[in-house]
DNA sequence: CGGGATAACTTAGAAGTCCAAGTAAATAAA
DNA sequence: TTTATTTACTTGGACTTCTAAGTTATCCCG
């Protein structure tokens, strides 16, 4: 018999108080909800030795992973970490000041900018996410590979509609 | 074959930067930042209708779970949260001010305070976790029950490690 | 039974995010 | 061509959280 968690006492604790609803979601999503923030602890972890906050990161990890010249526009890097404009324009700020990236106008639109990583944003960039990864496997690490294997394609089951509802759009526009 | 999701292509693109790297850790816990993410979004999306904030659910949620007399203190309360005791503090204020908690000196410590919920903070948390409920349910309609299952499974030994660390130092105070 | 260590909050200040409004450039329409 | 609309980003103000320090009250030990 496998050992109970913190989500099942509350899980228990909402049965007792609430008998008349089906609280089975819970042993899903309640659980999402702290792995979550478990790992949201460890990337800040992770990301602490190399000055860089979870956000800072995103965006530095969006401009290596669209590869050489590591160039995008704050539009490209809002939509691809989900946050609103005026917060890419703080982070984008707090990067150029670290000299992680730099501002340069758009040739082919005046209103536009495109943001690149430098040197120092590159190996930042790769050294946290090295450091990221590791961790993230020690978080894995007792579980086995079929069941991680599982664990993806389920969850991937569930996040398809909602990535599918952001293709739509934008393709509406 | 099963669509792929954001994650695959995110996966893709850092197999292609670099081929150095196993990234596979990402399939599981990339998916669950992003479902957290959107679960997050949920429930504010929920609460917005009885005009609590997702923090305020959260305090109001542990009282109610507590059973009657739904009084603990902010000591419980903030680990049962996982904040601080300064945002604990000012959630109270806020929920106080909404007249949906009541503190009131504790009788048996001369430093301490108990939280109650009010009769308009039992009705408006009854409420809103009935809204959640369903929206969670629709979040989960497409998975069968073996998937929830197994998912939660997988999801409680990857958690339950970090939930012995928290028991193991609560019972080292 | 004092006095130092602890514990339970509260307060103050800094940081990050969001929403909404503002500026500037490009596009479309008349 | 000139005016209106849309797009791209920045700025300003409100809000929530956290860290750190402050205030009482309790506990523990000599």
């Amino acid at each position: 018999m496998s050992q109970s968690d913190e989500v099942d006492g509350l899980v228990t604790a909402w049965q007792r108080e609430r008998p008349d609803l089906d609280v089975a979601p819970m042993h899903v999503l309640s659980r999402v909800t702290r792995l979550a923030r478990h790992l949201d602890i460890a990337r800040r972890e992770a990301f602490e030795a190399h000055d860089l906050e979870s956000g800072e990161f995103d965006v530095l990890a969006a401009l290596r992973r669209a590869g050489a010249p590591y160039e995008l526009s704050p539009s490209a890097l809002l939509t691809a970490n989900l946050v609103t404009s005026g917060t890419m324009t703080n982070r984008i700020d707090r990067l150029e000041e670290k000299n992680l990236v730099a501002r340069k106008p758009d040739p082919s639109d005046g209103r536009g900018v495109l943001v690149k990583l430098t040197t120092d944003g590159r190996n930042a960039v790769d050294a946290a996410l090295t450091d990221l990864l590791e961790r993230e496997r020690i978080l894995l690490a007792g579980i086995s590979k079929a069941d991680r294997t599982q664990l993806a394609d389920v969850l991937r089951k569930i996040v398809l509609p909602f990535d599918q509802v952001a293709v739509t759009e934008f393709n509406d526009e």
